[in-house]
DNA sequence: AAGACGAAAGTGGTTGA
DNA sequence: TCAACAACTTTCGTCTT
């Protein structure tokens, strides 16, 4: 669904321009902006997913058609000012009604369907307000900035809801995220990339110690063993062992560690479920631990220990 | 029998030419 | 754009408790 006349003046001297994400009407100046943001999909630039035949289909899920239904626009306009308008003013009053109308109400009703599904995923997650709220920020920002031209709302939505996590230091993996949504894991961190990249926003990497505490609860782990991971943690960072890395990984390798030395194991197998890795990769960690951090004592101590 | 361990092959993503 | 590469996963066999 392209705009074909202009809502300001119905002429047809559109002019595109494809970099801006702009439509622009040459007989009255209106830029039509967003113009349809969620139906973008007939648009392939910022063709940065690998363009293979076929993949011009929008990413993600689907919209479905209740989405579609609700949040039929609000209503703009403020009849009031009307009364203290001269006739020349009120023409323009009206100009500028008509497209603060029609622009508006195309941002607004993705904003607030975008809004309802950040809100749903949100409080699947049991975030917190202020990560909702600077998601909703980021998203906002994307649609100003045209960002979600070719992707679907969704996948955006996730990227800031995750975008936000990160920066408020409670991180959810992005299969969390995944799971939460229904958006593709990797459709996620593509969008995230893209988002933050376009946007300015700084990420700092994701610091492992963030997943202890929500790990170490779903295990029951004591909290003398969650601090304990978070020392082991602080000390594997000395000695390099975190940089590149995944930091779910070397959070559960902490995690296990600590665990026995505190005689409260866990296998490697629940600790891995939690964390959304695999054994070997808690095997890998766990043995990089090991041998730079000289814990074997510790282990060896509390075993005698516990069988006396 | 279950868990821990390790090897080998495969996957998806990043990087550098 | 492609190939090399690192991190991680999957799978499977062996050892330990």
């Amino acid at each position: 669904m392209y705009v074909k006349k202009c809502p300001e003046c119905g002429g047809i001297n559109l002019f595109m321009n494809r970099e801006k994400g702009e439509i622009i009407c040459k007989d009255c100046g209106l830029v039509v902006e967003d113009k349809m943001v969620e139906f973008g999909q007939e648009w392939r630039e910022f063709d940065s997913d690998g363009g293979d035949e076929g993949s011009r289909r929008r990413t993600g899920a689907p919209m479905t058609y209740t989405q579609f239904d609700q949040g039929l626009g609000t209503e703009v306009g403020q009849k009031a000012d009307l009364l203290s308008l001269g006739a020349k003013d009120r023409n323009k009053f009206f100009r500028l009604r008509k497209w603060q109308y029609r622009i508006s109400t195309a941002i607004e009703r993705n904003l607030k369907l975008a809004l309802a599904e950040l809100k749903r995923v949100s409080s699947y997650l049991k975030l917190p307000k202020s990560v909702e709220e600077e998601a909703a920020m980021i998203y906002t920002q994307a649609v100003q900035r045209g960002l979600v031209r070719g992707r679907s709302m969704e996948s955006v939505v996730s990227g800031a809801l995750y975008a936000a996590c990160r920066r408020h230091e409670v991180p959810r993996t992005l299969d969390e995220l995944s799971e939460a949504s229904g958006i593709e894991k990797k459709e996620i961190g593509r969008t995230y990339r893209f988002v933050t990249r376009e946007l300015g926003i700084t990420i700092l990497p994701s610091n492992p110690a963030d997943y202890i505490a929500r790990f170490a609860s779903s295990l029951k782990l004591s909290p003398e063993t969650q601090s304990k991971a978070v020392d082991i943690l602080e000390s594997a960072q000395h000695e390099e062992l975190t940089s590149g890395r995944g930091p779910t990984g070397i959070a559960a390798a902490a995690l296990y560690v600590s665990a026995l030395i505190h005689g409260e194991k866990r296998t490697q197998r629940e600790v891995a479920d939690v964390a959304g890795v695999t054994e070997v990769t808690i095997r890998n960690r766990y043995k990089e631990l090991l041998e730079k951090l000289k814990l074997e004592r510790e282990i060896k101590k509390t075993k005698k220990k516990g069988k006396k």
